[in-house]
DNA sequence: CCGTGAAATACTGTATACGGTGTTCAGAAC
DNA sequence: GTTCTGAACACCGTATACAGTATTTCACGG
């Protein structure tokens, strides 16, 4: 700004000066920091471990949190939009506990979302994006086993992360953002079998397979199957109070 | 309550006094009347009628409706979580006006919920919910022809509604409700295609039949491809500011 | 006449106070 | 001993007040 205009010809195109200003803006207001404290906390408890009911008090939350209600509030709204706390009238505030039904449901949609980012990232997605699904899953297998046995390991959720965002459709991904974090939720109680492992990730490696060939149809059916056959797994060995 | 309890012997089931007393409990709070009078508010509003930015402000909404800034903001959390309004630090809340992209991944995740609640449909739903569906679908070409031309019109909202109740996964329900929601907001600047109506009328008619016979991959392959032709029109043709 | 700076205004975010209702505990009666 | 009723307490929803900051406007200088 300050550089007189005349300096520069209008026909002549410089870089500009690149001044590299922080976004600074993270993290700003007291309601976004009380719903990132409350939702790390509600997603690191063990809801699933026990069944007595967690009730959250705002007035005990403010006074931990060191600020007022307002915030807690605010962020209360937008956890119970989630579907991670529910606000009973005069009871208080609970962290939900999903029934047998509502987790399979958040399945299906997970298997339909993830069915269409495959389909479209097995006709969009560029060539080192899928090279770099490849060295994910190697990576994992390198892995000492115990850390991804079961089908809400971090492991697993960031290889169907990978696929998700692989298919560009940003809606998708924000979308399935809260799904994981429910999925996480409950892999306290979600049963290992001993050869489920296995045939998991053979079916991830046709998943890759099917998107280097380029075929959506079989990614969609792929992944689709496979995310199916975990809510019918569930279904068949899952254990949920209620 | 008046009634001594030995006066009912244990085993003798009697029916209730059916007092039938009213929920009553509809819409209890502000927070709610808010919600539901700004949500209906912004769905009825022109919002892609005109460029200029639409601008909510807290007080003047307040005064408006009698209630205190309070509601209001939770109100408005709530529908800045589903997409309807976004507020930007010091400057307001505005009515968003959804871009090309953000519109097209609406269709595709729709594309993604209701093909997969046409697979659950084909083998779960019972016959007389398909004779419903085909029902519904003959009252629609009994209706005047300009009532139903494009893909954001009532009838045709209906109809894919009522597919996706069929799938008997409440999840796909609920997510999709407001993304009809944001559907029906763009309907203005919808383009219409003269022979579009009649292509669109034949893919539900084959989509009614796919789920006659019972038959959840072509029946999810109709629905798919039947909505994302949609997509595909409205990346050609769509018209939308930015 | 245009640009810059400062001040005022206005709006948002946060805190706090208050009212109403639900819940729980205690006492009394059966 | 059990149950019902009433009162007290506690918590949620709403209102309102306050503070901080951004924006806009006006004035002054170049």
């Amino acid at each position: 700004m300050q550089t007189p205009v005349h300096q520069t010809p209008a026909l002549e195109v410089v870089d500009p000066p690149k001044l590299k200003v922080e976004p600074l803006e993270a993290a700003s207001s007291l309601r976004m920091l009380a719903y990132e404290a409350l939702k790390r906390a509600i997603t690191q408890m063990d809801i699933y471990g026990s069944t007595t009911e967690f009730r959250l008090d705002e007035r005990q939350l403010s006074e931990t949190l060191g600020v007022s209600r307002t915030p807690i509030r605010e962020a209360m709204t937008v956890l119970e939009q989630e579907g991670f706390v529910r606000s009973v009238p005069r009871r208080g505030i609970f962290v939900v506990r999903k029934t047998k039904r509502e987790i399979l449901d958040l399945i299906v949609v997970w298997a339909a979302l993830e069915a269409m980012a495959a389909r479209l990232a097995a006709t969009h997605a560029s060539d080192s994006e899928i090279a770099g699904l490849r060295r994910l899953f190697h990576e994992f297998e390198a892995q000492p086993l115990a850390s991804h046995m079961n089908e809400y390991s971090e492991a697993n959720i960031a290889f169907h992360q990978a696929v998700i965002r692989m298919g560009g459709c940003r809606l998708i991904v924000d979308m399935t953002e809260n799904l994981f974090l429910h999925m996480r939720a409950i892999r306290a109680v979600s049963v290992r079998q001993e050869n489920r492992h296995e045939i998991s990730m053979r079916e991830h490696m046709a998943i890759i397979d099917a998107l280097e060939t380029r075929d959506p149809d079989l990614a969609e059916r792929l992944v689709r199957e496979h995310t199916m056959g975990l809510a019918a797994h569930v279904e068949r060995h899952g254990v949920f109070p209620e």
